[in-house]
DNA sequence: TAAACATATCATCATTTGATGATATGATAG
DNA sequence: CTATCATATCATCAAATGATGATATGTTTA
């Protein structure tokens, strides 16, 4: 049936949902927005990124549905769009914490269990 | 806290670990294994990529925790590592069918709804 | 052993993409 | 209305990345 590359439908706009998640800064902004609305100036000092970039990858984020903006006065507060934005978060955590140990292992980061596959 | 970019600690994994689905080649190959193992010709046929390309990419996922490869004979099958990898996939179609809708515009493609199978 | 098949690897190229610095927009305070 | 603060935008550059073609490795069959 190839409802893969050959013809661009859910499949290019899926993973380009999955490409929000998928660069540590954006990812770092995302994990910073778990607890709830943040300004981009309070993002930029958790992250330590700098403010052009962070607002840069807000707006990505938010031309992906990933986040939501609001004004209110001089600053604009982002947060997560939805609940699934989270389970995602999380879901990728578990999955990583448990299968994907490989990964922690193969970039030389702190190794708990050595057990290849 | 500061647990974002500055030290790569699970952040920059994580991040990996949703490169995994963030291209619309892997992404294919990850939906062509949703309903069980597959050969890598299989995949290749499925997706119309080049065998080459295909390798390569299950290479990367291999990696990254999300396949499993078994040998048998001249042929190599591949699936999903875990039942969560799925579940992200769901999510993640889940989330993009209801609130990155906007997605769906954006990259001016059809706003449709159903695409699971 | 040779041939055919399945998969993996590798170098290269073209494109994409993230970061940076400078600057623009917009809002509030004084 | 001017200065200051918060955020957005933009051009540019450097780096990462995916695709391709050629080829290597390994397996089965004749």
């Amino acid at each position: 049936m190839m409802l893969t590359v050959a013809h661009p439908t859910a499949l290019a706009l899926q993973a380009k949902l999955f490409r929000g998640f998928a660069d540590p800064s954006r990812l770092a902004i995302l994990l910073a927005l778990r607890h709830g609305a943040r300004s981009v100036s309070d993002i930029v000092q958790v992250t330590g990124l700098s403010q052009p970039n962070v607002s840069n990858h807000l707006s990505c984020l938010r031309d992906c549905g990933l986040v939501t903006a609001s004004s209110q006065g001089r600053f604009v507060y982002y947060e997560l769009s939805d609940r699934r934005v989270e389970q995602l978060l999380r879901l990728a955590d578990e999955l990583l914490a448990d299968v994907a140990k490989g990964v922690y292992e193969c970039t030389r980061y702190q190794a708990e269990d050595a057990s290849d596959e």
